[in-house]
DNA sequence: GTGAAAGCGCTAACAG
DNA sequence: CTGTTAGCGCTTTCAC
């Protein structure tokens, strides 16, 4: 079919050694002869067969993604990220998609492995210990990503949760409130960053002198945000909460919508403030104040890790914390 | 390293041969000498090196998918897609963003190739004859997916344009408006579905004896509807435009945007209708009234086509239309 | 039913 | 500088 480096040889009248010295610019070659290879690859328009090459070599260059599901703009972040500078340095991402499945990730670790990648990136939202397992197992470099879980015993990137949730409750203060909701998830509560996040609003509550609210909600979509309205409506009415300091973006945007069909005022009637800052929080009228998760640089530094790592550059601790940055938006005012 | 298949041999005592047979069930296997072998492999925990399998096979189970900005959400669809219905056939995705560069698109065209992959899916949104020659050259099945422009001769799936403008257009007049402003992209006109879909809208106008009023912009972001906003407000006061049937949603949400910061309300002071059906359009208040392009069966069919050809199996026409549906939500409403 | 051997396209010693 | 050769890990004739 497609012209092999045999061809190439042959035209050119050299060794297939020569050819691929040429491709590879990897020992001299004399001016001459390296011409006539050129030539001869111009001519029968020969590429390299990545394959035969990862044989011999043992790279792939790739690198494999597993993620909960793309079509959600945090997760196409990271994978953002992760390929931009995957391409820097010539890797290509295998991407698979699990869905919250627990035997689908595994499955993929597996499909990976048997397709040599040279490491994983996982971008999970469920708790499983075993896909950590397998992957370690292989003895690739591989980085866990979990925006709702502890990520367990392995090396990740994100920011310091609870230093960025004591940030955010505090400016919420300095805008004038003192009851403020905190919307928390009530899904393993202990085994989630929520644990940190919730005690990071108490302590910050309780160093100004002022009650702690909290109020659990069961999943974290825009739907499940929209379903507390109710309840957090009549919370405004009898505890007078001026501020909700929602644990998740969506849920916040949830809740403005809610308030918006009760034709209640955002940020007039009550200040919504989320926490990502996923790609709608700006484009979301009013716009969302929150604390910003840089999915792309999480990405971008993840697989910097990983192929540090594969280079055998020393790499640096466990988890990676990123710098934490409070948006600061429409969506909360100051209240006098 | 890892086991290889020669270790398994050994320890089953066959020969590797054998050991392929009974990995690939290729060939007939005596019920013991394949307990020997399963239980070899179960010691060793093998797993297949598909790189070397490739190498032999010429199958790579890769499909290379070329795509403009996976962080825009109808991408991430169109992957969805992709992947979900790749993987039932065993097909892997490797990812490739060319953040619209023609070059980029072009040598992600040859690195695909170079890996073997057995099929190219491309979603841009620029004009790039290049890549398509490119491709075509490989002699390996591709789907052109582009939102924009027209697909240059090559096989692709979307909707029927015409159709579906005329039938917006259609449903805007039934709700009783008479000036209905069309707004269309300026860029490459008359080689973009734009002209299409300007035409539908003309026809329809005509054909219901009201004028067309035609505006064009020169993005198709959510700020170049924001851009257009004060434009389209003095249309509203000048010429009592009460619909604005915009060529993208997020043209339309953009607008939104504007009048949201105007204080004028959509869709009592004015409806707006937009096309594509993004994720957005659903979550924001208003919910945007749109024609769907459905982004996750274009991308399943896309590669459903590539994976047919790859079988030998007949595949149909050039390209394939997908039903229409028109999602009539809020953000356009009835005018006495 | 099983094994020996050739070879996929390429890289990397090893000679010369 | 260049060619010869031995694999990389696997599938697939071709004999037996």
């Amino acid at each position: 079919m497609s012209a092999t480096i045999k061809d190439v040889a042959k035209l050119a009248e050299v060794s297939i050694s020569t050819v691929s010295r040429v491709i590879n610019d990897s020992k001299p070659v004399s001016p001459e002869v390296r011409r006539r290879v050129l030539n001869a690859i111009e001519e029968l328009g020969y590429k390299p067969n990545e394959v035969a090459r990862s044989l011999v070599t043992k790279k792939s260059n790739l690198i494999g993604l597993i993620v909960n599901d793309i079509g959600d703009s945090y997760v196409a972040q990271i994978v953002r990220g992760v390929e931009e500078v995957g391409r820097m340095y010539n890797y290509d991402i295998v991407l698979c998609s699990s869905y919250g499945s627990k035997d689908t990730e595994i499955k993929f670790a597996q499909v990976l492995r048997r397709k040599q990648v040279e490491g994983i990136i996982v971008v999970s939202e469920i708790l499983n210990k075993e896909i950590i397992e397998q992957i370690k197992e292989y003895k690739i470099p591989y980085v866990y990503l979990n925006k709702y879980y502890d990520s367990i015993e392995s090396p990740t990137v994100s920011i310091d949760n609870y230093e960025a949730s004591c940030m955010m409750t505090e400016y919420l203060i300095s805008l004038g409130h003192k009851n403020i909701l905190y919307v928390t998830n009530e899904k393993d509560m202990d085994l989630t960053i929520e644990k940190d996040k919730i005690k990071a609003y108490r302590d910050t509550m309780e160093l100004n002198k002022v009650e702690s609210h909290i109020y659990a909600v069961s999943g974290h979509g825009i739907d499940d945000g929209y379903n507390i309205g109710e309840k957090v409506k009549e919370l405004y009415n009898t505890k007078g909460i001026t501020a909700v300091f929602c644990c998740q973006d969506e849920i916040a945007i949830g809740l403005i919508n809610y308030f918006y069909d009760q034709n209640m005022r955002v940020p007039n009637d009550i200040s919504i403030s989320g926490y990502g800052d996923i790609k709608l929080a700006s484009i979301y009228r009013p716009e969302l104040t929150t604390i910003k998760e840089p999915y792309y640089d999480i990405g971008a530094v993840a697989i910097r890790r990983i192929i540090k790592e594969l280079k055998g550059e020393g790499v640096e601790e466990q988890s990676i914390n990123l710098p934490i940055q409070i948006m600061k938006r429409e969506s909360c005012e100051r209240i006098y």
